[in-house]
DNA sequence: GCCAACGTTGGC
DNA sequence: GCCAACGTTGGC
């Protein structure tokens, strides 16, 4: 069992809008980091949680936890000409990139980003060391149930 | 909108 | 394999 934090530009897809998918249920699409779709190809299982964190926004801040629910497989939009993730460059025969399914649990209390950095049991997130950008990342158990009490 | 900190690309 | 140029992320 994993933890993860998972970041969503919630002009673009928040966390309401999942709430609103059938099932409750959307594919993570759109990684187009290696690093990132190393961890979801490699290493996530089904029934891993993650926060879901709303980024590049007013309050950036986790606002809910979600699960993961799927096996990995190959990211549809890579393939469409129409979507925003195309990517010429993967072949069909060949993909480059994965994703998997998430599926809502719960909705927590804003954990601001600011809030987080007050705590010193939570210095060693990776989400708060300097020039991070990843938009999936892990989390320790520790500190999992430390926000979790904090949300 | 700015810009630091990355990641990626491609010429050599 | 190096590295300059470029593109992106994301907090502020």
């Amino acid at each position: 069992m994993n933890y993860w934090l998972m970041k969503s530009e919630p002009d673009t897809f928040s966390i309401e809008d999942l709430i609103q998918c059938p099932n409750q249920t959307e594919p993570w699409d759109g990684i187009r980091n290696y690093q990132a779709r190393n961890m979801m190809r490699d290493q996530m299982k089904i029934g891993d949680l993650a926060f879901f964190y709303h980024s590049s926004c007013k309050v950036p801040a986790i606002v809910g936890v979600i699960e993961i629910c799927s096996e990995p497989y190959d990211d549809p939009t890579q393939f469409d000409p129409e979507s925003k993730y195309y990517d010429p460059k993967s072949r069909p025969d060949n993909p480059r990139w994965q994703l998997v399914d998430v599926k809502f649990i719960s909705k927590t209390n804003t954990i601001a980003l600011s809030s987080l950095k007050k705590y010193p049991e939570l210095k060693q997130m990776r989400l708060l060391q300097k020039g991070n950008r990843l938009s999936i990342l892990p989390i320790s158990a520790e500190e999992w149930t430390f926000i979790n009490n904090l949300g």
